[in-house]
DNA sequence: CAGTGGTCTAGACCACTGT
DNA sequence: CAGTGGTCTAGACCACTGG
């Protein structure tokens, strides 16, 4: 019985009966209609959030989930012509896209580095992690942490919270570590609930979890950024040559 | 109260007092341990599952989520020289995995394209589409439509079941569109109804949705790949240069 | 068969929202 | 304040699993 509650409802906002924020009907209302218990609806809409196809907000309502502008990461978005600006890349870019951009609880440390971190970096055993959260129109879209050994960072530009423009790859270019390649490696998973969190993500976003590793022109993995992003705010797009 | 019941198991199963695929507490176990209704219990096995920490087994009971061996995609695995062999780059890589490999549901037909699919082809009257089932060692991961321009397609291998060695970007190359380059968009989402099934997915489990495009030499797009993968089965893998 | 999870009911009280 | 969703109870019956 949920099910069939749950296909009317998905089927109504498919065919577009109800539109992005739209408030679906109210669980009262639903009881009424289908004649079930209250548990029964809700099991039904539980459903739909799950499918991410609503989100409910306590006291107000059960809404079609509004989809967010989605950020486009294209491939190119390390080449070096970008950096040469004076401003942070997300900040440049959010502007084009006629967002407002923000960058958040910065905090930089040594630190040891966990197994998987140390792997990619060549085992340093202390390592300098930067952290921010990025937002967009106030509403936080990413949370990233940057590895770098920490013999190569320390009382380095990249060491303080802003460190110039053009970022830390600028800086590690300066400091000669001309970078060659990165590598990067995409999941897909639920958020933990430290990431719903951070993240404020509704039920039913996944999140998506990339990890980069710079290498400089000697092969050295000079960082790596680990990144999660609310999955319904990115899209990530790659070029690669056919051969 | 259930997110309390939540949060011990949650932590139980970090600490690794529960392993992969180990059974957790029954409803009744928990009921009676917590002192709490059942809903309460069922409230908090039912978030665990939403995170793709747990998984229930009808009859039997609810057991930590096995993680299942990652397919890694590679961005080369599209470049010339992987496409020499008689057999379907799936099918080598997994056999080089260790996995069992089968393709399943082969369906070739006309058709004409969604709105979004016209558009990155260039705007055809009618495609050609390929639709398959991929699978590991029995379990399905991924479900794979490819659409070429009908002009391009008809009366071609490629309208072909089995379109030859080295699939269907061999024949193409043979018929002289010569590829240059392949743009891939990926996004992350929760599954359909329908995706749940055709991918047997367990609740708590995303899909990556991959779409790629593939260029000839003259800038002209021959074929959109449009792919939905179980997330949990998949690592996607790319190497950007620098500049 | 006993034990497990799946569904549903009927009712209660609470917390949040907007008027 | 009324209307909304959030949590919880106590109980019932069902469907699936395994011995």
């Amino acid at each position: 019985m949920f099910r069939q509650i749950a296909d009317a409802l998905r089927e109504a906002i498919d065919k577009g009966r109800y539109r992005e924020g739209d408030k679906l009907p109210s669980e009262t209302d639903l009881v009424d209609h289908f004649g079930v218990s209250r548990m029964t609806v809700r099991n039904a809409l539980s459903l739909l959030q799950q499918e991410g196809l609503a989100v409910s907000e306590h006291g107000k309502g059960v809404f079609v989930r509004p989809r967010p502008p989605v950020r486009r990461l294209a491939s190119d978005r390390f080449a070096r012509r970008h950096r040469d600006q004076g401003k942070a890349a997300f900040t440049v870019e959010a502007e084009a896209a006629g967002s407002r951009p923000e960058v958040d609880s910065l905090e930089v440390k040594e630190e040891r580095p966990s197994q998987d971190i140390s792997a990619r970096l060549g085992s340093p055993r202390k390592v300098l992690a930067r952290r921010r959260r990025y937002l967009l129109d106030g509403r936080p879209v990413e949370f990233a942490t940057s590895y770098l050994p920490l013999d190569l960072a320390r009382n380095t530009p990249i060491a303080q919270p802003n460190p110039g423009p053009g970022g830390i790859y600028a800086r590690l270019e300066e400091m000669g570590h001309r970078l060659d390649h990165f590598d990067e490696e995409i999941r897909a998973r639920m958020p933990s609930p430290a990431e719903v969190r951070t993240l404020q993500l509704a039920s039913g976003v996944p999140v998506i979890h990339l990890v980069r590793t710079a290498y400089d022109s000697e092969g050295r993995p000079v960082e790596v950024c680990d990144t999660v992003m609310a999955a319904d705010a990115y899209v990530l797009a790659y070029q690669l040559p056919a051969n």
